[in-house]
DNA sequence: GCGTTAACCTACTTTCGGTAAGTTACCGCG
DNA sequence: CGCGGTAACTTACCGAAAGTAGGTTAACGC
């Protein structure tokens, strides 16, 4: 047991920052952010804290660095979801499954991501605004792609109603975990959208 | 200006408190709550640390006391604004009006507000929780009322969609004050909503 | 082997939430 | 008026955790 994985062994700064990432987001997720000390995630890399600090510059850096991560899958999932669908009510669907199911799967992780970074301090609070904007940039594309003609303002407003629509449905299923399945939360917020879409649906 | 309000006086209880209240709020909304220390709430009410626990507990607690008052106001405020209505989409649009107008009229303490309570220590997390059920019941209700036989899941998940997508399009205003007046705003909202929820309306 | 460097550690400071134990002003009562 | 009780208030502290200065050791090229 004590041979198998040497406890402390020298890594090299990408190997050691992986590894951090990895504890940290481990870790944040399982206790959130302000109960989460440097020293416990030290600890857990089998590292002193001096080392997170080389690499991260603060516990907010290291959070943020974390986060990047599930931010960068998250877009990446729900632009792919959406990539294979053909008509435009097929591509709310799949964008919102893929929403659904990455929440679901990350349910952990997910609750820190949207909730938590409200509190950090405003400089890396940001960074979930960050994920919103990229989020908001690629919703805004699509909404434009079905409603040419309505005023880009009006896109606008209903890409944060959507965004907020999804994150509180979301949440509310963290902590109902059996009202709803996911394909039944996506299909909710589908038609919720569609619905509301329709005035500006050529 | 040293002798008009003798800087340091004994309160009632009662009277104090409502000045810690005062003084928290207006604190937090100008610094957040991280970046808010105990010790200067304590200073700006000339008086020492130890009594702000005496009369709230911890950090959370006063924070929490000193959201609830906000809270009450715009419960109410949108309530009030939702019984003068007659027709149902009428009561949409004077909730959601009055919600706006909320939020223009206490910008400053609104990110705070919203944003904040989300990130408290999973032990007095479920004051916010209370609150917020308050306001899910209100609008459920409302939906309720619309849509009759509606199934109750799926009334949740449009309240928390309706909820949702409210606190991002004011979170967006509060970022963009130009790009949309509170009367587009709550127009948006009413009539997205009102699309959304037309399969289920009589 | 041997020196350079990059990974790593020990031991410290500071800040801040929270507390124990004592002090002072007010108020009713004789 | 004085005096005692209580409720408002204070000083002086603790512990936990963020962040840092400066020294140590293992690996790798030569």
């Amino acid at each position: 047991m004590s041979t198998a994985t040497p406890r402390r062994r020298r890594m090299s700064r990408a190997e050691r920052e992986r590894q951090m990432l990895d504890v940290a987001e481990a870790v944040f997720a399982e206790q959130g952010y302000r109960s989460t000390s440097m020293d416990e995630i030290a600890d857990r890399c089998g590292v002193s804290k001096p080392m997170l600090y080389e690499y991260f510059g603060s516990k907010d850096g290291l959070f943020h660095a974390s986060m990047a991560r599930s931010k960068a899958e998250l877009y990446d999932v729900t632009q792919k979801a959406m990539a294979g669908a053909t008509d435009p009510r097929d591509i709310l669907w799949r964008g919102m499954l893929a929403y659904f199911e990455f929440v679901d799967s990350h349910s952990d992780g997910f609750v820190t991501l949207l909730s938590e970074p409200l509190n950090v301090p405003a400089d890396s609070g940001d960074l979930v605004e960050e994920t919103r904007q990229q989020q908001s940039a690629l919703i805004t594309g699509v909404l434009k792609s079905f409603a040419p003609d309505a005023p880009d303002a009006t896109l606008q407003a209903f890409t944060e109603i959507i965004i907020g629509g999804c994150e509180r449905l979301a949440l509310w299923r963290t902590r109902h975990p059996d009202a709803m399945s996911v394909e039944e939360a996506a299909g909710h917020m589908t038609e919720f959208c569609w619905q509301g879409l329709s005035p500006y649906l050529p």
